[in-house]
DNA sequence: CTGAAAGCGCTAACAA
DNA sequence: TTGTTAGCGCTTTCAG
């Protein structure tokens, strides 16, 4: 341990520090850390001994220590609304791999489910002077919030929506959309329902209405009509689906051939009630959806890829290369998407078959 | 700004240290510490007059520094194998709950997916320092692995199964399963499968084991035969839940009437291929699984239910108090189980009918 | 109740 | 190539 004094009334961390490894292997604290972080300027000698030292020590630098010293903690912060729910989970895995490999620690900041909306808004504290960078996963964000994150000018890139003013990283929601649309009216279907995304009134995120814009354009690019009464929405969850299914078919009237779902989790709540209440997918109903969800392969649901936890990596690179000093590392990037074509979609022709194939 | 001379030259952080406030507000910084921090000893008058300043200059402490004069860095670390899958994600949001209301940081540490198995050991030098306590989730550690951590001498618990020498929470995975597997047999049946999860050998993981060894001792007290070709396993995903189907049913011979499986993802795979492959749910196959995923309930799975959140958000209560002196704080706890009956478990009954009612 | 001052462990000029 | 030395910003005795 080192000499000083003042140590003992401490909080009895353990821990070997620079100077005993200085002390062990009879050079300064300058040299032990330029040899352990691999400067140059230490001839290969005195590095060998020192690293030979540390090690046995089991010496491991503090990083408070070092924080305070450079201004760096060497951590990123990703804010995410929800961190089980598919799009954050994986894009929190691939904002991981990039930071992992580059030594980088990663801080998770989950606004979801605290308190009260007006409470949740990120007090500054949270993040502020503990990373060095921040990664925003597809948030609502209030203009508040907006200005906060912009006053504490660190890098920022927000993956899976436009928050404005800020560089983002997502796939073309409008394009994505207008192509799963396009799907099912080259599939012929002309009764087309839409299932949307929350519309967050006021939060300043505009990926469902992205979507919906999209949606619209289409129909009525290809001259069809959109009804009101199959214009549902929901929360992204299977639940959500689940429920507008049973707005739409509960009701009297005529029924859709098809919908669209903005999401695919939603596209299976629709297809698990669906199949309980009977209606045959894709026979009686097509339905799509955008992500390509884990299950959305063994579902057979047609979807519209797209890759969260690669945008959130590039998100990442972009940042970590902008904190290595290359300036305007960070820039809004279109991610890619394409559509994939499963069983939950068909031609309407089949419908009105009395009696359903031996299935 | 403060007003030393070594300051210009560090990496251009802005930011107010605790020396302007106390400019600002003609205290001392010890006085403006104690303030912030809501510690005793300082007049109200004082306090209201420092927290004012604070507030319009934006004062934040740098946690570095505090971290480094106190030897706490008030992050803790959550070391997990996977994030996207429902047990963690799940846990990780549970154990969030926890040190969002205490203030504390989670630090994640992603140890799946990461090159090979042997680089993926942590080196201690990724958490050493870095975090206060340590949440271990769910994970197969190699005996090396578990030194490290013991070593490393932080609070630390582990949530979601057990590891030897170290505190756990969890559910009685034996009771669990035995209570899936009970169901199945009251039900009436008798031409049980089990789909477990894997051995990973040699990582010091049991609760594959644990689960299998119920499997067999209630099939054995009720006299039931178990069949090695229908003893298959999975690595608790949907898509091995498919595989395992089809080995299953791809094979000359008989046919189980039910299925237990070790995790409900696995469940679902059987569902969505045995249903594509007209096998009915639970007339010709009852299918249970443990978890309750938040898919289950939608697709009206049977299952043994389990709150990762809650274990996760009680483990990391305890390593909080025990970091805040509540010595014995940590000790290893039973989770609770319950069995949801659901409509893919039934009597194996109707199996023979001849034709399917019209459904 | 308040302030002075000595560190916490590491880094980065600057000298040697 | 290596060492000296001044901090980084905050906390915490200890005195007053």
């Amino acid at each position: 341990m080192a000499k000083t004094t003042g140590r003992a009334h401490r909080g009895g961390h353990s821990g070997v520090s620079i100077e005993d490894v200085a002390a062990a292997a009879g050079v300064s604290t300058a040299t032990v850390s330029r040899a352990v972080r691999g400067l140059p300027r230490v001839s290969p000698a005195t590095r060998e001994k020192i690293l030979g030292v540390a090690e046995e020590l089991g010496y491991v630098a503090s990083s408070s220590a070092s924080g305070l010293a450079t201004g760096r903690t060497r951590t990123i912060g990703v804010l995410a609304p929800f961190v089980s729910r598919w799009f954050f989970s994986k894009a929190i895995e691939g904002a991981d791999r990039e930071l992992h490999a580059r030594q980088y620690n990663l801080s998770l900041f989950n606004l979801g489910g605290h308190g009260s909306h007006r409470e949740r808004l990120f007090s500054k504290t949270m993040v502020y002077k503990q990373i060095d960078a921040l990664l925003v996963l597809c948030m609502a964000l209030t203009h508040e919030e907006i200005e906060h994150l912009q006053k504490i000018d660190i890098p920022l890139v927000v993956v899976g929506g436009h928050v404005e003013e800020c560089p983002y990283i997502g796939i073309d929601d409008y394009a994505a959309a207008a192509a799963a649309v396009r799907h099912l009216i080259e599939l012929g279907h002309t009764e087309i329902a839409l299932l949307h995304g929350d519309d967050e009134t006021d939060l300043n995120f505009d990926v469902p209405r992205v979507r919906i814009k999209a949606f619209q354009d289409v129909m009525a690019e290809a001259g069809l009509n959109v009804r009101k009464e199959w214009d549902e929405w929901g929360d992204f969850t299977v639940r959500s689906g689940q429920d507008a299914f049973h707005r739409l078919w509960d009701r009297p009237g005529p029924k859709p051939t098809a919908i669209f779902c903005a999401s695919d989790e939603m596209a299976m709540g629709i297809i698990f009630e669906a199949t309980r209440a009977g209606v045959r997918i894709p026979e009686d109903l097509s339905v799509i959806g955008i992500d390509d969800h884990d299950f959305s392969e063994a579902m057979g649901l047609t979807t519209v890829r797209q890759r969260p936890d690669e945008q959130a990596e590039l998100g990442t690179k972009m940042l970590l290369d902008e904190l290595d000093g290359i300036a305007g590392a960070v820039r809004s990037t279109v991610a890619p998407h394409q559509l994939i074509v499963r069983s939950s979609t068909g031609s309407p022709g089949r419908r009105a078959s009395p009696l359903p194939p031996s299935n």
